[in-house]
RNA sequence: GCACCAUUCGUCUAGGGGUUAGGACGCCGCCCUUUCACGGCGGUAACACGGGUUCAAAUCCCGUAUGGUGUACCA
């Protein structure tokens, strides 16, 4: 596959809300796309109408242009492939299936469900290992291959249902060099006849997928390994219709961090943590919904991230693990993915979310903020919220945090931590407190520090340690027994705020003086 | 059952014949801080097992075990 574009897909099923997993399909997908200078495309693989779900589609969509995935062909893009959706592509899949029979590739079968099933009891009671519709069985069903020529033709012309299945070779080895594993061999036998066209005209997953994939020119097939086991089909197929076979990479699996199985859709919910990049709403059940990476107040770019070392990492001894996306795709490589399925964390996501937020210019930050301040009708000026989040940047964890653990800068606090009174509030507390907020109304040059030496000076004065009264103060002022620097906070305040709020503490307070 | 795939600290991983087996998350400790954090320093902890090959194996080979995926007219 040398000298060719390269054109890589990204093929969800609109069955459901796009998970994790799927999510970084895609984006190694978009990154090997962009590292290559090659196409990144969307297929929707929507041939199973039975499952088929509203509003999939559009938050896949949502999905990655939130992740910043961007698309250079897709349903919505459109491009020189189209259409992009396999319902919309139903015509054409019957012509390859048609060549097939004819080259004695594939065969009509009329075998009922119940005589499937029937097929499949019938080996269980005869204990064969793999009860497959397979090189032997085949020839005890009712198909093209066991009914006299003209009853198929018969069937067929009456409007009998049929499938089309391919015929597997009875004794063939199928390799393909895989990209992540390396070269995987498999016995023809172990294969079964799969069925290729449904007998609602549509295709099958697999049908669809090496024709589409063919037809839009797709030069590398990363998708996730649970496709591993069907692979050696696919490859059987190119082979069939004669066409060369694209180069696979089968991504290991995101795995429950619990220990055992593939991350799921509904593990989000149980296990506590979200598999969804948004917020999923099930449209047939709209009271359960699934909350999102964006809901929760992570940033696209650190989920990102952290998806990305989810099974790969850049190598050369490198330690760093703060990537942009610029940087993500330079450095992007096939070869550096894992193999071994990797257990999802949320302890680290939420640390990547961290060291983004950091980052994050005081002024976006401030957007976080400026939502509740109008949810709770308060007004401040831009520069003094900035100045908020610059002091509290550095102690959250996510965006929404922000109003939560900065309140106490813009009400007065009504509530007192009942932790910190029941140990800290005591006599010598509201002694330095009381001559505190006196000296404060002198102090003609009102600051942070000043406001600190003049705390120091009360302290020494009446004979007390600084550190002894510092947390009564603070819960005087604030309401809570932790935040951020307290000088500084004082300084926010200004002077009359600060003197009021320690009026305010010393009167609500003075029944809970301990002895 | 059968097929395929995998296996380095609890987790994500680096390392691919000679390393004190490195980093990150988490956890623990210390320092800094007259407050709260950040931060800094340190600690904890791993080559699944058994055979080979080799002067030398975490690294190469073969088994075993464990785990994963698949085994639908789902994708």
């Amino acid at each position: 596959m040398e000298n060719q574009e390269v054109r890589v897909r990204f093929a969800p099923s609109p069955t459901g809300g796009l998970h994790l997993g799927g999510v970084r399909t895609a984006l190694y997908n978009y990154l090997f796309a962009r590292k290559n200078k090659g196409k990144m495309i969307l297929r929707i693989e929507d041939t199973d109408r039975t499952r088929f779900v509203e509003g999939a589609e559009a938050y896949i969509k949502e999905s990655l242009e939130w992740c910043g995935i961007e698309l250079d062909e897709s349903p919505w893009d459109g491009g020189d492939f189209a259409p992009y959706r396999q319902s919309e592509r139903k015509p054409m899949y019957m012509e390859y299936a048609q060549r097939l029979v004819d080259q004695g590739k594939a065969y009509y079968a009329f075998d009922t469900a119940e005589e499937l099933e029937a097929m499949r009891e019938r080996l269980k009671a005869a204990r064969v290992v793999a009860p497959q519709y397979n090189v032997i069985t085949r020839m005890t069903m009712k198909n093209s291959l066991t009914l006299p020529q003209d009853e198929v033709k018969k069937r067929l012309e009456s409007g009998e249902p049929y499938v089309i299945r391919i015929k597997v070779p009875r004794k063939e080895q199928i390799r393909f060099n895989d990209l992540v594993r390396g070269w995987v061999t498999v016995q023809s036998a172990s294969i079964d006849d799969k069925v290729l066209m449904k007998s609602d005209g549509m295709p099958t997953y697999h049908l669809a997928n090496v024709v589409d994939d063919y037809l839009m020119k797709i030069s590398h097939v990363i998708r996730g390994e649970e496709w591993l086991p069907s692979a050696p089909l696919h490859v059987l197929l190119y082979q069939y219709f004669g066409w060369n076979t694209p180069d696979f990479a089968h991504l290991p699996l995101i795995l429950k961090p619990n220990g055992n199985g593939k991350l799921s859709k509904r593990d989000g919910d149980k296990l506590g943590f979200s598999v969804f990049p948004l917020q999923w709403v099930d449209p047939s059940n709209p009271d359960k919904s699934s909350t999102g990476y964006r809901e929760q107040g992570y940033l696209s770019e650190a989920f990102v991230n952290f998806l990305a070392f989810l099974g790969w990492n850049p190598g050369k001894g490198s330690q760093k693990e703060i990537f942009t996306k610029a940087e993500l795709i330079e450095e992007f490589s096939i070869e550096r993915i894992g193999k071994s399925g990797a257990k999802f964390d949320i302890e680290k996501v939420k640390w990547y979310n961290q060291q983004y937020l950091r980052n994050l210019p005081n002024a976006e930050l401030a957007e976080f903020l400026k939502a509740d301040l109008q949810k709770h009708q308060i007004e401040e000026s831009q520069d003094r919220i900035e100045q908020v989040c610059e002091l509290m940047k550095e102690r959250i964890t996510f965006g929404n945090e922000l109003w939560q653990e900065s309140q106490y800068f813009f009400m007065t606090p009504t509530q007192y931590e009942e932790k910190v009174i029941k140990k800290k509030w005591n006599q010598q507390a509201v002694n330095v407190l009381t001559e505190f907020r006196l000296e404060l109304e002198k102090l003609a040059d009102f600051s942070g520090t000043n406001a600190k030496q003049t705390l120091y000076d009360v302290t020494q004065n009446q004979g007390i340690k600084m550190g002894k009264v510092m947390q009564a103060v603070r819960v005087a002022i604030t309401g809570v027994g932790s935040g951020t620097d307290l000088t500084a906070i004082i300084e926010w305040l200004g002077k009359d705020e600060v003197i009021a709020r320690i009026d305010t503490a010393l009167e609500t307070l003075k029944d809970r003086v301990k002895a």
